[in-house]
DNA sequence: CGGTCAATTACCCAATCGGGTAAGTAGTCA
DNA sequence: TGACTACTTACCCGATTGGGTAATTGACCG
């Protein structure tokens, strides 16, 4: 029985802890101590040697802050990502804005709490997080679906024809006039007339600006 | 206190259940009952008449499968959020397949969840989803961190040099070569042929098809 | 039935584009 | 030092682009 207990012991969830607040930083390790299904094999204040770290402990899970002296969490998290893609990253951050939960996930972080999450929540998650899940703070699960709406809805307007769209798409793909024509069976100066109108409609000048708006507001979608 | 315990009852969090299997329909009904903090007050096996009975209803929250017969659960989704966007939806579903998990979310969907989902969890999330948050299951949530990470990621490759990056991007934000030739100050025949290796580096024959590419592969972001 | 609008074609013309060829300078790396 | 690469400029030339103007057809609307 003992054996297997030590066993037990040995297969734990390992975590890193990066936390700059050193009443934080000992708050969490006594969190995730004893009892919690977790081992804390080590707890730093900066990610300068994040890398040195990681790779000495083998931890199976890492709690990132974001705001730290020297090397940010965010650029922690993609040492850590780019180094060991296994460790499973989740940020810890009372930062809120769009600009850094999108650049963490972007870095490679596998969730997010807010520094607001209850203990009970935080265990729960990291949990989560170790069963290759991708926890997240209710108010980040919102913010990244709004931008998941936000990025693939179609500006539309422009109100272009029917027609239009159809050789504005063709030019987005690379056509030229005379392939537009030939694909469309009508002549080359139709094409020409409607991709007119098109420019005027979309206030450009040239075809190449008329591509980057096509493609910008999403008139045309490449797949 | 039994005015209290009214005030409280008429003030449960009401909810609409679409989902076309009567047995499991029956089963979310008994969940969400008594004790649970919610009042089921309506469901429905099909979305056929979905606008019509959240206008009457004015339910808090609607659980939605989304293979169901006639309108399916996605479009179902479209309907309810463009016509009562405060009513909180949903999705409830064995599918997780990226495409229907995007789609929903694309509708509207404020949530996600997968139908092997606890009674417990199911609970959970549906308190979650009240409070304004975007509650999924944990593969779902994994999808859309990963769904997340690759459009975001630059593709790279073709290595152009940073002096062709720079002349793309003006390229791609609607400058002729001779502004091009201004911006960079250098010669018009410096950028043409610039240009000419960047052509070639992306294998296309033209702006158009050259800034729909670098678009396409996000070597140069519009924001 | 006349008006409006999308779609179509034609012609003119200047500017731009894009390919080819050739060659010079500067910096790096072995 | 010599090979190599990035960056630079120049010239030639044909094809393409894009603006302007004008006119015809068919569909739909009041």
């Amino acid at each position: 029985m003992t054996g297997a207990l030590l066993i037990l012991a040995t297969m734990a969830t390992t975590i890193l802890i990066y936390e700059d607040n050193t009443r934080l930083r000992q708050s969490l390790e006594l969190l995730l101590g004893e009892g919690s299904g977790f081992h804390v094999s080590g707890t730093f204040p900066d990610c300068d040697n994040a890398e040195e770290q990681v790779a000495r402990l083998e931890p199976d899970l890492v709690v990132m802050d974001i705001d730290m002296p020297g090397i940010g969490g965010i650029e922690g998290v993609r040492i850590i990502k780019s180094n060991f893609p296994d460790v499973k990253v989740i940020m810890h951050t009372v930062f809120d804005d769009d600009s850094r939960i999108f650049e963490s996930i972007c870095a490679g972080a596998d969730g997010y709490l807010l520094k607001n999450t209850s203990p009970v929540k935080f265990i729960q998650s990291l949990h989560e997080l170790a069963d290759g899940g991708a926890p997240m703070s209710p108010f980040i699960a919102q913010k990244v679906f709004q931008h998941f709406r936000q990025q693939n809805k179609t500006t539309d307007s422009f109100n272009l024809t029917g027609r239009e769209k159809e050789i504005l798409e063709h030019l987005v793909k690379g056509n030229s006039y005379k392939m537009i024509a030939d694909k469309c069976s009508v002549s080359v100066d139709t094409v020409k007339k409607h991709l007119q109108n098109i420019y005027h409609k979309l206030h450009v000048s040239c075809g190449t600006e008329a591509v980057a708006k096509a493609l910008q507001h999403k008139i045309i979608r490449l797949d």
